[in-house]
DNA sequence: TTTTTAATAGACCGATCAGTTTAGGAGGTC
DNA sequence: GACCTCCTAAACTGATCGGTCTATTAAAAA
């Protein structure tokens, strides 16, 4: 018999992209293992609380990731390096527009219920992150804040419409014009 | 027995409802029927093509309403005041942020495929029907594109963040703004 | 009053759901 | 080789899924 032999960090970054892809009602364990090539046992023994505990570490995964790559940059000793790196960071982590946000998705429907505490943080931080950096980096506190909100409500947008009307250079030129505006500030 | 009768624009309406807080695959019948208290007979009554019927009547229902709401007014003789009143049906339709968006919600998983042509309708027609009024208001061709653009996905963008941090006030802020940001290109 | 029409109720159906369980495979340790 | 550990496979379970269908109700039409 041949099988082939999952790790747990394995398991979680196919997962992730079944739930990016279907949303957490539309990912049944059917599909996840149809598109993992993970049987239902193994997704079982990794995750015994099941399908819940699957999407909890997942976007805890998610923000780990992005407390190391951008959060805590934003949060050092060098704001504008780490604001002009989170542009990449936002744009490869996200395949320039196509791959959608999967905390910001299970944001929209009841699934927020469930684990509204870790997609709260994710964005609260972000936002917080960024505005902390636009204050370091010279900006009076309201307009660092506002700035850093608005940056990633466009990014978020520009994922939904980049989907919704199947273009991806939607997302590109929203970065390109985001970036642009933060550097216009900080000049 | 006591029974309540039921129109069919009130059953697109009730379940309008339960599909923009559930999604579409969330939204089983059972859901629907206990959420709008119409029965499953009568659901399948008006809509015999099932849930994808409904979703797809569905959504032509609320592209309708923007069409003649918000559209078709951005498309006549009067731009600016069309565009002024986006703002005020924007706010309005959505609840001041409140309620999400059916069709950008849609668009985040596999449900787009269903409805792609619909979903893509949309979108495009809000940014071309803004992008005209911008033009006939005065601006170029290109910077009337990208603000329609910039503006559409600031919406969306908020919706989301609002909902993600459970913070209402974050739509009311970007509205404004975006409405600022409009007025004064058009100045 | 009787008939027709539109809407409602809810039982039923086969398929699929999330989760449980048992048996087995493969590598490592003693 | 025997035992242990981790991972895999897949049958099984009761519940729920979307859809089908029959009977009923109430209002409108004849």
């Amino acid at each position: 018999m041949v099988r082939t032999v999952f790790e747990k960090p394995d398991a979680i970054a196919l997962v992730a992209e079944v739930f990016r892809e279907l949303g957490y009602e539309g990912a049944s364990m059917s599909k996840i293992t149809a598109r993992t090539k993970l049987s239902k046992g193994s997704l079982y023994h990794f995750f015994p609380g099941g399908k819940e505990q699957m999407a909890a570490e997942i976007m805890a995964h998610i923000d780990a990731w992005f407390v190391t790559e951008m959060f805590e940059p934003l949060e050092g000793e060098k704001p504008r390096a780490a604001i002009a790196r989170m542009w990449e960071t936002t744009d490869s982590y996200f395949r320039s527009g196509r791959r959608v946000c999967l905390i910001g998705a299970f944001a929209l429907d009841e699934t927020r219920d469930r684990f509204s505490a870790a997609i709260r943080g994710y964005f609260h931080r972000w936002i917080e992150a960024l505005a902390g950096a636009l204050l370091k980096a010279g900006l009076s506190g309201t307009k660092a804040r506002a700035l850093a909100e608005e940056a990633v409500i466009g990014i978020q947008g520009a994922l939904t419409l980049a989907r919704a009307l199947g273009d991806e250079t939607i997302f590109g030129r929203s970065l390109a014009r985001l970036k642009q505006r933060l550097e216009t500030a900080l000049d």
